[in-house]
DNA sequence: TAACATACTGTAATTATATACAGTAAAAAA
DNA sequence: TTTTTTACTGTATATAATTACAGTATGTTA
């Protein structure tokens, strides 16, 4: 959702809202009052361009033909993330999920080894990121060391940052001056779609 | 959905079927052209018969204004289990969401206790269920054992049921046949909405 | 500086759509 | 048996809705 100027994303929220609210998408004219635009071509002009974008699709002639590119695809499953990429590059995307957590989430995230499983999150299971750059003590994020993502609990000390598995086996991460550490996110909820 | 005659089962499914495929409800003119009905009086007939029987919404004066009141309801989450009510019974549904698991899934059960933390199943975890009256082996199921409801590892040894608890502090539950065990279904999936 | 994108107002025409009314016919319920 | 429900065709109309055209103004990019 790139490049969307701020008009753009109230008419775009618009017509997403009037689609969770209504079951279906609002014709220019309820754009217009709602924005309190006094033309219908305002509405008509943004449209124009949210298509323009790729952020909406229009099926012309139609009363209320208006398609979400984003919401169709529902929220994106993020299977490995290739080194240099940033997480949710479209090329680490390996499908779209619908989202059943009751929080905003950015991207699922597949969980990769036993790090967490003191915390019952086990391999394969899908962890539902909301995106920040900093964390709390005490909750589980998604850091990047150098080029590798993990799933760890967050815990600062003064100055220095720790990472802890919630695994017996595993040793705790202390990251340095020297690392390159990211916060990418923080883990709101999980989803597993297989069970053995 | 119950009540509905065959027609107008029909036209919903034409009316869920244009609202996936397009996003957007169908109008009178489009249900008639795919049912080849040549009036599109017909479709409107059809339309005032099921929010008569309640499973859709009309928005009087507007155009495509159908809602699906099954639709907006996603799939059941069972809070608890109510002693002498089957498990979906309207009065144990929490709340209502969406299926995030690429499986069938009847319906979702928050889980009471810490009998599965060794299989990574928490308390208030929700357990996406598929109805069963049979299980396999090893497979984990929600049963039903007189009045309550729980979720095991299922086992059968010859005829012998085993229910096995995935926590070394429970021991296992052997079933007997003075014991009513019914099980209601498969275990297919998790959605976990709070990590701490 | 010229071309283009953004951000609108205002008018108007064509088409899309809901919906009422008048029928016909058969099946189901009271 | 009468009434109601189901299941349509066919006609008609008011209104809902898309969308083009003509402007104005400002900011951004080439």
């Amino acid at each position: 959702m790139l490049n969307l100027t701020s008009q753009q994303i109230k008419v775009f929220d618009v017509i997403k809202n009037h689609l969770t609210i209504n079951g279906y998408p609002p014709t220019r004219a309820e754009i217009a009052k709602t924005l309190n635009f006094k033309s219908v071509n305002a509405a008509e002009s943004h449209i124009k361009a949210l298509v323009k974008k790729g952020v909406i699709e229009k099926v012309p002639g139609s009363s209320r033909g208006i398609r979400l590119v984003e919401d169709l695809a529902g929220i994106p499953l993020i299977g490995s993330v290739a080194a240099g990429l940033p997480i949710t590059a479209v090329e680490n995307v390996e499908k779209n999920i619908p989202n059943p957590l009751n929080k905003h989430v950015d991207f699922f995230l597949r969980v990769k080894g036993q790090s967490m499983i003191d915390a019952g999150i086990l391999e394969d299971d899908l962890v539902g990121v909301k995106k920040s750059s900093n964390a709390e003590n005490g909750q589980i994020v998604v850091a990047r060391i150098e080029d590798e993502v993990t799933l760890k609990r967050f815990k600062k000390d003064g100055n220095k940052v720790n990472l802890i598995a919630e695994n017996k086996n595993f040793k705790d991460l202390l990251i340095d001056e020297s690392m390159d550490l990211t916060i990418e996110g923080i883990a709101v909820g999980i989803v597993r779609e297989n069970l053995n």
